[in-house]
DNA sequence: ACCTGAACACCGTTCAAGT
DNA sequence: ACCTGAACACCGTTCAAGT
């Protein structure tokens, strides 16, 4: 499981205690349940004292700063990751909204930690480049399919704001089950995306006529 | 400022405590920065022990569930005042809108705590009928419209679910100051609330071009 | 330069007493 | 029946020492 660069034995004095604790700290986030793990458990986990976080972080809100922001970095590569070249504004929307939920679901304590008031100012984590990526990609998705006639006309910016509410809304509600009686086979889910793209796109299809 | 009922000069040895700690933290919540207030602070200011919440609630959570709960209360009266019986169902849609947003920037900390994890398991708080209240306000409006043949026939229950997800994103996002640049005189949230009407109305007019 | 251990000022929670 | 005060097992953070 931790086989890291040098360890020869077990104990060392003076590692990549850095990247070490940032590590821990995404392992705890995956494992256990809840973001709001203990500085000390951090530092118990990693082998040191609990002490020795301080040499490398300020505070536990830089360490939980620099995990939001990694989480912001992973969000967008999956998000590009879902783009296949043939596919339409539409399609795109589609497939980014599904990346989205989708790492929301499969990281339900980093997204809550990434939107967290606890890791750091909010709004200067939105100043860094690395969280401002998938913002931007729904932009140019949008101005895109907007010079293609397949989005509608209207400020891109705030369609890029209401997809972005709708999605963070959606994926923070869903992975809290807050949606409803949540009934086995209701599409809540999907048909919320339908409805988020029927103010998107121009002269929607009837998909699924629904209820 | 505080003349509760029959106190006399100052010290009262048991009184109606538990009403005053959820008054005491709902003034607390007003005022201060962030909702992680302590429960100690609460019973400090409310002249007691630290230890005599305890004999009216089981736990910290068990106060921050019943503020949770009051403040569903009050956003579905805040969405319900905010109606008047000439209006259509895109233009009772749009005023809830503007009423669950209003009430969000008004009480920001209040809103954080309703939508915490700490105030008891999220998936039961939305069982309880006072916080369902403001749900079934939007579906109700949904169902009318699309007998009118004001909004899309789509499934009501994924309207709905997507009227509040996108509200609920847009009033977090808002609120912890994340929506980008936020530049005066951009208008982000009405264009956001522009697209999330697209999404629901049918036939939907031009209304601000936009750039 | 990096890490440890004791120390400080807090928490949430419990429990034997008090009135 | 309700409240207090001491006590317990924790935190985050600091700082004088250690290597």
């Amino acid at each position: 499981m931790s086989s890291d660069q040098t360890s020869q034995t077990k104990p060392y004095h003076h590692g990549d205690l850095r990247r070490t604790l940032i590590e821990t700290a995404l392992a705890t986030l995956r494992e256990q349940q809840g973001w709001q793990f203990t500085l000390r458990e951090i530092a118990r986990r990693a082998q040191v004292s609990h002490s020795a976080p301080y040499r490398h972080f300020p505070d536990k809100a830089a360490l939980l700063y620099e995990l939001a922001l990694l989480g912001f970095e992973r969000l967008g590569e999956a998000m590009r990751a879902s783009l296949r070249p043939a596919m339409s504004a539409p399609e795109r929307l589609q497939a980014m909204a599904y990346a989205y939920l989708a790492f929301g679901e499969e990281n339900p304590d980093l997204y809550r930690l990434m939107f967290s008031t606890q890791a750091g100012d909010p709004a200067q984590i939105h100043v860094d480049p690395r969280a401002q990526a998938p913002f931007y990609q729904v932009i140019e998705v949008l101005e895109r399919g907007q010079a293609e006639g397949t989005i509608r006309a209207r400020s891109a910016l705030g369609q890029a704001t209401a997809s972005w509410a709708h999605l963070h809304g959606l994926t923070m509600l869903s992975i809290d089950s807050r949606l409803v009686p949540a009934k086995v086979g209701d599409h809540a889910i999907e048909d919320a995306l339908t409805t988020l793209l029927d103010g998107l796109v121009r002269d929607p299809v009837a998909r699924s006529p629904g209820a």
